[in-house]
RNA sequence: GGAUGGGUGGCCGAGUGGUUUAAGGCAGCGGUCUUGAAAACCGCCGUGGGUUCACGCCCACCGGGGGUUCGAAUCCCUCCCCAUCCGCCA
């Protein structure tokens, strides 16, 4: 969400970071709006003043008993009222109309953000790993990680579709132990070394904090709703949660930076995604994820995204996991996000890089929406404070990733040296 | 599911129709005093809008909306939210 005024002393800087979206430019309707709105106001409270005056000029003359003069007041602050009423109304719906064409522009990118149309203007920032070290490279066709799941009996696509339909998935044994171990792992070293407060949330969540992190109101085909009289809307990403531990709160600058971890089941609808990763764990409408939320001051938001990156990036190295790191063109950026690093894992199955995490800064953004402050050290008053988040993993695609990076000619998996402790001290996976 | 209480500035909290401004306190900021600090004292201390070269002045906002009234934080209606008790339940 912009602000007004913002957009009112720099259009030309406002119309231009629209353009880099890919939108027309809006400041002059949006200005025209809001000076409409200005002169209502101002008409406006020069009404209510003299009503007051009247009012009180009403009560001096009740209290001296001058009945003339009183009366001549009441019938002029009668005449009065209509046009305050009219007043009143116009300046509710021009306020309405404005709220609701700022609530569903997104963000705007920041300098450094490579322009471009779509996912191909992506720009590679550093690769880490080498494919061909790991153990899928000695075979000559690594397979996709449901061959192997389902080879092993461990992951169930057909039982889920029974219960739940498409894009659902049965995890069994040690591989249900594995997607608990990558979890643990992960939430043990964003607590552990890089000062995250682990954290349990509610999935289910009021429209406010939807719109708070903005999703709604643009993307509500994207979510799963309750029924019912209390109706919720299930969280996509525990960045929803984890934002809005700081809504509507007034933070002293000292408390800052705040960094939180949750490890959460996400739910999606994929209402846009027919027909694209239909085979596998890659899409689902339910999946666990380890997500990052920091929130900080405006100056140090840039500095906390690439310390960010690095935490997710860390798990992927520990990991054993080649990857690269990528910065998301201006037409592939979330709604929310000044800038975005997308981690992508590399998949022999696929013979691919796939996405496994993302991690944006959103300056205030989500901020301003959702009345979350802090109060500067020393200062008066308050300002919004900036927000960042990222996956920490997705843990289903880091299943996967370790299921077809690690896998054996005989069709066991290989579980990577740092999860063993997690899974009791197995060194593979096999056909049980 | 049944019953009740409540929503006022960063926080606590007074305010049941006006003539005096949402009192007072806490926290915070600045100052006086002090070797330094504490204490004490003094001052400042919500958001948005309008106006002004500026100092300032004016208006709105007491959960949202509607109504009554010359005038509403205060009375009425309605919606939202929070809390407590009872019942049921993991």
């Amino acid at each position: 969400m912009f602000d007004i005024r913002a957009i009112r002393e720099n259009p030309a800087a406002f119309d231009a970071g629209l353009k880099r979206r890919g939108l027309e430019p809006l400041s002059a309707g949006l200005i025209a709006k809001d000076e409409e709105l200005r002169a209502i106001k101002t008409r406006l409270q020069e009404a209510q003043a003299r009503r007051n005056s009247a009012s009180k000029e009403i009560g001096k003359a009740k209290a001296s008993k001058d009945e003339a003069l009183a009366s001549t007041l009441m019938a002029e602050v009668a005449a009065l009222k209509d046009q305050l009423q009219a007043g009143e109304d116009k300046q509710r719906d021009l306020e309405a109309a404005l709220e609701r064409e700022l609530a569903v522009l997104p963000n705007i990118p920041l300098a450094d953000v490579p322009e471009g149309k779509d996912e191909t203007a992506n720009v590679e920032v550093r690769r880490w790993g080498d494919p061909k070290t790991m153990p899928a490279a000695s075979l000559n066709k690594p397979k996709q990680h449901f061959e192997i799941g389902e080879a092993l009996g461990l992951m169930d696509f057909e039982a889920a579709a029974r219960m739940s339909g498409a894009r659902f998935v049965v995890l069994k044994g040690q591989l249900a132990r594995l997607e608990r171990a990558l979890a643990m792992f992960m939430l043990d070293i964003h607590t552990g070394e890089f000062g995250y407060t682990e954290c349990q949330v509610p999935l289910l969540v009021r429209d406010q904090a939807m719109y708070g992190t903005a999703q709604l109101p643009k993307f509500e085909e994207d979510l799963f709703q309750t029924t019912g009289e209390n109706r919720f809307w299930l969280i996509p990403t525990a960045e929803v949660s984890l934002t809005n531990l700081a809504r509507e709160q007034i933070i002293d600058e000292a408390a800052l930076p705040l960094r939180y971890t949750a490890w959460s089941p996400c739910f999606r609808s994929e209402a846009g995604a027919a027909g694209r990763d239909t085979r596998g764990m890659i899409r689902q409408h339910q999946f666990s994820k380890v997500e990052l939320v920091s929130i900080t001051t405006p100056d140090k938001s840039l500095a906390e995204h690439e310390r960010m990156t690095n935490c997710a990036e860390t798990i992927l190295k520990r990991l054993g996991l080649p990857h690269r790191t990528i910065v998301l063109c201006t037409g592939d950026m979330g709604f929310s996000a000044q800038k975005t690093y997308d981690l992508e894992v590399w998949l022999p199955g696929q013979d691919a890089y796939r996405e496994i995490s993302s991690c944006s800064v959103c300056g205030d953004f989500q901020a301003r929406r959702m009345g979350a402050r802090f109060r500067p050290a020393g200062g008066k008053g308050t300002e919004f404070v900036h927000t960042l988040n990222g996956s920490g993993l997705a843990v289903g695609r880091t299943l996967i990733a370790v299921l077809e990076n690690y896998q054996q000619v005989d069709g066991s998996v290989l579980i990577p040296e740092p999860l063993r402790p997690y899974m009791g001290g197995l060194e593979r996976i096999s056909k049980p």
